[in-house]
DNA sequence: TATGAATGAGGCTTCATTCAT
DNA sequence: AATGAATGAAGCCTCATTCAT
């Protein structure tokens, strides 16, 4: 069970590998029911070696944390494209957001639902990142309407409002796509687009937004909903 | 400290001591954290008697899942009166909604946090309630569109999704409107109404949704939400 | 092994039980030494029950010092019948503390061993008990100085010095006489009797001792107890 | 922190270093509470050359309480001049027994509360130690008694008594010297002296103090030392 | 209806000690 | 001569749960 029994690894391999088994079991069991034994029994590794290189268990999930914490928030700002214009630049990077959480569950999980769940010292190390997503997205927004040659006024207290509760409506959405199979990270994406760019009130009137084409990508092609042909 | 130690009193009366001592209790250390001890002790009761009435730790959870879950979408119907237009049905709703949320943040925290984030038979008891309000939603959107004489052949699915989007917004705005001092259950259903209606895409377009004052509201006095006629 | 096992008893009587199998515990293991597991089955109870009446080892051994510290200055106290001349006090005081530490070698140990090596703490715990005694005897100097008519001016500074070498000396000699089987406590009480009022000056007749001059010594010049000139 | 990192000292250096090392950490810590892993990396080497070195933590502590008895009997018997008459002997002995408790106060905790307080194969090393200076004790005390030309026929057994007594009261003396700031070496040395020299009898001028018999005492009837009768 | 007394089980953490180089 | 990597064993403590009244 768990990983194969190699002895003899320099600290830094065996760290990952610890940290790899731990963002696992917390992500699976949550952090409290995760034992320190499951996660030194997955990493192939003796309990006190654990605690030799990782000190607690907090600091064990601390150091989840921020690992898969730097890790989203890179492969989100990978994803986002800046020579796009601003809007495919939000559309590639929620795609690399919901991608990302697909392919890391149980990250995701860490990042998401147990630290937010287990402690004030825990959960301001997430805020840390979704401020800093945050203010990335409120760039973007900010970006696109300079592009759209419109209000140059927008404050930015007004804006990142709206990127608020963009950035929630992802991550409730990142949860969802999880849960719901066959949902791909571009479809996931694209409905996110639709509903914050054209609205639901622009639904009804009839004007949808049209993701872009997808060549070369590394995610499945289908688009999840029928876009009408844009309005002339 | 706790609740003031009568005797003797009936079993159904009890019971709702136990399930709010237990509510607030989750609530605050988190489900794993949540001793019995001391949620007995807050319910000026002996253990025993906890066991007695609600038979294991599991099981009281599950029945505050229940109660709070009840207790909340029982407020969003009665929030979202239904001689209202539909968009002034999900005005209300979401503002019922916020409103619970900030009047009951235990409650809110066992159903968003805890019973998510401990087990899959907790997750799938909030997960039948989400289903609940998602599929209410899913209906008020299509009244509205209804009313709107627009897009009779919407699929549901597609209005699901965004009905999804739109409750996974709301989520996250809840938590963030109890975390920010000062903004009430109005202001967040308003900046969510924004979102969903207007979008991102007619912010920059420079429309803007305006709140409607408010005749005999239950809240605060603004009326609803002013949906500007779609653009030609 | 340990004491029979008698369930449901109140808790007082638990509490002593658990207190007698701690001090034997710790007398003999030492403080780190001795497990809580050793303690608890020594008193015929579970572990937790111990933790649920004395909270925690630190709180276990803190009572146990308090409980014996107690139980000698009591005895010590009787043992001195204040009727008696002070000389006599003082002999029948001594003869009580060597009795109590010879009938309580655990909880001796305890006070004399274990609570001063583990932490200020307890040696706080331990001094505070010692202050009392040196006070006491301390009283008892002075009384019989006044029943001798004797140096009305002692200083209770200068006799207190003395009073600190002579419950230092009852002390060690205590660990001895416990050491050295056939030792009673009347014979120790008496060695110490003799040593302190006689002197061993008086041994070899020659009266007080004065402390040389110090040239080229390493140390402070002064001496610390001036010696006024022998009786005519 | 610890000692500076100098590779490759021959044996012998490193094993005082380690000494060194250990000695400071049982001395302040304590015998159990004192980890190997403090103790290498204090003495600034890898702990796998502890026990190359020392072999256990049983035989480093051995060999601690080893060196701190040498050096303590060493300093005690050059300290006691034997040029000098044997009262000036007794004195310089004492001072020289305070002076070294003062300026190795982790070597005499190890000594007088560390080695005692931890299993008997300890207390048996330091008890080794002990005997050798009652018996130096002893043998200064007949000296001195000679040389005064009294009592040629004082049994040894009874002198040894006394010997324990002036020993026992300059351990505790030691302590109290160590823990009251501003007490010499010197003062502490000539405090008992004098306590030992004049005894408190002096100090009323009550002479000898005889015991009281034992009618109907709870204790051994007979008593130790022969008292001899009061001058008149 | 209600509780004081009690425990089996399990989790976090640390330590003395060794292996392989 | 010296060390980075690694572990078996054990200790403190807490918890959900029950028994006997």
């Amino acid at each position: 069970m768990g990983a194969v029994k190699t002895k003899r690894m320099p600290r830094a391999v065996r760290e990952q590998q610890m940290l790899d088994a731990a963002v696992r079991t917390f992500g699976n069991r949550g952090y409290m029911a995760a034992s320190m034994d499951e996660i030194a029994e997955l990493a192939g590794v003796s309990k006190p070696l654990v605690y030799l290189y990782l000190n607690s268990k907090e600091d064990l999930f601390t150091a989840c944390i921020r690992r898969e914490a730097r890790a989203l928030t890179e492969a989100v700002r990978v994803g986002a494209r800046p020579e796009l214009p601003a809007d495919r630049q939000l559309w590639s990077g929620l795609t690399a957001f919901f991608t990302h959480t697909a392919r890391h569950p149980d990250g995701w999980a860490v990042l998401h639902l147990q630290a937010r769940t287990h402690g004030e010292v825990f959960a301001a190390e997430v805020a840390a990142m979704r401020a800093e997503i945050v203010a990335f997205v409120t760039q973007l927004i900010l970006a696109a309407a300079r592009e759209a040659h419109r209000d140059p006024d927008l404050r930015e207290a007004e804006v990142s409002g709206l990127a608020e509760a963009l950035v929630g409506a992802a991550e409730s959405l990142a949860d969802w796509a999880n849960a719901t199979p066959g949902v791909t990270a571009r479809q996931a994406a694209t409905t996110l687009m639709n509903f914050a760019w054209a609205g639901l009130g622009d639904l009804m009137a009839g004007r949808h937004w049209t993701p872009p084409d997808d060549s070369g990508d590394v995610d499945a092609p289908a688009a999840q909903i029928e876009v009408t042909s844009p309005a002339g």
